[in-house]
DNA sequence: CAATGTGATGTACACGTTTGCATCCAGTGC
DNA sequence: GCACTGGATGCAAACGTGTACATCACATTG
């Protein structure tokens, strides 16, 4: 009376089969009404659960799948991760979630450890490496979806947002509409795909314009970050306007912005990349570049039942690039209409 | 040639029994050197990888445990994941994890089906509902550690923090070093446990100065907070402060002054409870109350996994409860040093 | 009526691993 | 030489479920 009961024990107080158990709980083929109402009965009686472990080992699905995203405490990849268990949850799938905390060995070892899990499939914010180690024949056989990041293997799906033309429209937006001729762009890591990506939006606006294109990618701290604003502040002829690459970045900048006195919009605009819940209360308020964090995920996690119902592994995967949008608030020198609650 | 390898295939290529295979990878028993050898390059050779679920059938440990949260999207929450999955890697564990949406039916729901997948226990922020119930019959053989809000069943584990006093000394730094008569109390939700914590220490604070408790609850979104800020604003004798229950409602009520030209902390101070990372970049910069909200998911970790090696079911759990920190910046009055970089 | 289908059920086995138990070999003490 | 220890190994069983197959009653068809 000790373990929990099983499917045996479920046929025997029913006075039926094991197999007439298992029919009526999958509805894989038809039984009287007499038969299932009375194993209902023993299973309310013994509060029986079927053995997820047991049913994956038969050689159906483990009906989990596993994520890996770099790290849980950036809002960027919880909200990915949220949207993903949510889609699961809708298909009756749970969630092994882990992290590679941003290194390749790690993800490559996550990776396998959850197939040990047999996870029917994977979704993965790539490591920022080089290459990841995903594609190797260990992986073969398993639906692997990656996110945010793109990887060389064809054979996956793929959910990216446009970078480029996002931060390219953003660029434009401090030229044209606000005549603004250096622009100063801060980068966070050379490797990192996104960073590149949103720096070639903003090197393509910069030329077209025929201005000069002025970079930083060593800001991968508050102290770096300070360090080399303070020093550009101080030219000459500093820039008048800064585009940071991501949420981290926007952050350290504004730090550095405040401790040294320099007023936004007023002696510089700044516009980030990835809206963020306090870029409303922020003083000024921040305009930004906003990615569809959740639809990213929600994509994602569909493009994975997607191959999880077809089985098949196509040669080439799905690439899914979705739109941003420039959120005009006041850090560029925009005046947009504030909302005042009744009054 | 198309299946996963399996034990009985590195055994065959090994030239020994499943037995033997078994016990180099567990190190159950002594196998001489040569057989040992022979079987880690039929493992090299065959990229052999064991499969967790037939281990778990067979009646060891599933090596998983499950976390259950009421949301990912915030950032308490996700910190507390990232915490707890990492301690978990540390011992060798996976981790479920899927969120509840503060609905205790959802919650029992989820935790039903850890249990099918035969967690070996169970990390839940409980949904604030009135009473939990993950202290039904389902659970009596199973680990269960319970974070941030406590559960009336006393044989779980739980990990608070000094929620009351915390809010206490918060407002008496308020009243006494900044001479603040009326503090007006922010809340969320009254059935929310940590909410009622905070409001009690703010109500003995204010009590022992000899003041009167001035509280709102209706502040779940930013049109609640605006509204409400802007009646209590326009009072003949306004409040000078603001105490806000969580990170949430420090958001939405920064929002609601901003819209309404309040300026802090000049015309009215402000405190909210858990720190963020904006808070210092936020103008003025935000005193807050700060909770340790990594240790809280490291420690409830270390409690299940203690559990988890003792493996046994004690009638009265331990209770840990951490200390809170009150984080002075400017929000409040105070003028802290402000760190200027080189400079 | 024999042949054939169809619904409802049970029996055996397989999934991949570990736990008992049995086995085998070598060395030791009498 | 014999029984005994003890290390190294294999065999069968079991974990809880689903698939394949067999069975059986009964209805349908010619």
């Amino acid at each position: 009376m000790d373990r929990k009961p099983t499917m045996t024990d479920v046929a025997r107080v029913a006075g039926v089969g094991t197999m007439t158990v298992s029919r009526v709980l999958n509805e894989s083929a038809p039984v009287s009404a007499e038969a299932a109402g009375r194993v209902y009965r023993a299973i309310e009686k013994l509060g029986y659960r079927p053995n997820e472990m047991a049913r994956a080992l038969r050689g159906l699905k483990s009906r989990t799948i596993g994520i890996i995203v770099p790290y849980l405490y950036d809002s960027f990849f919880a909200t990915i991760a949220h949207a993903i268990n949510t889609v699961a949850k809708e298909n009756g799938y749970s969630v092994i979630l882990t992290t590679s905390n941003e290194d390749p060995d790690s993800e490559f070892a996550e990776a396998q450890l959850m197939l040990q899990r047999r996870v029917d499939g994977l979704i993965v914010i790539p490591a920022d490496g080089h290459r990841s180690r995903l594609s190797r024949a260990e992986f073969d056989k398993t639906h692997i979806v990656t996110l945010d990041r793109p990887v060389q293997d064809r054979r996956f799906d793929t959910v990216l947002v446009h970078n480029q033309s996002g931060s390219k429209r953003a660029i434009q937006h401090l030229i044209n509409e606000h005549g603004h001729r250096r622009v100063f762009f801060i980068g966070l890591n050379k490797q990192l795909y996104t960073v590149r990506a949103r720096f070639e939006g903003y090197r393509r606006a910069m030329i077209e314009a025929g201005l000069q294109p002025e970079l930083s990618f060593k800001c991968a701290s508050q102290e770096e970050t300070s360090a080399i604003l303070a020093d550009v502040i101080r030219e000459k002829d500093p820039p008048t306007a800064f585009f940071c690459s991501n949420n981290l970045t926007t952050r350290y900048a504004l730090r550095a912005l405040l401790d040294l006195g320099v007023r936004v919009p007023e002696e510089v605009a700044l516009i980030g990349f990835d809206d963020f819940e306090f870029a409303e209360v922020l003083h000024p308020t921040l305009t930004v570049v906003r990615q569809p964090v959740y639809e990213v995920g929600r994509v994602a996690a569909g493009l994975l039942f997607d191959r999880l119902k077809r089985d098949e592994f196509p040669t080439a995967g799905n690439k899914v690039v979705l739109p941003v949008e420039l959120i005009l608030r006041r850090s560029c020198g925009c005046r947009p209409r504030v909302r005042h609650p009744n009054a």
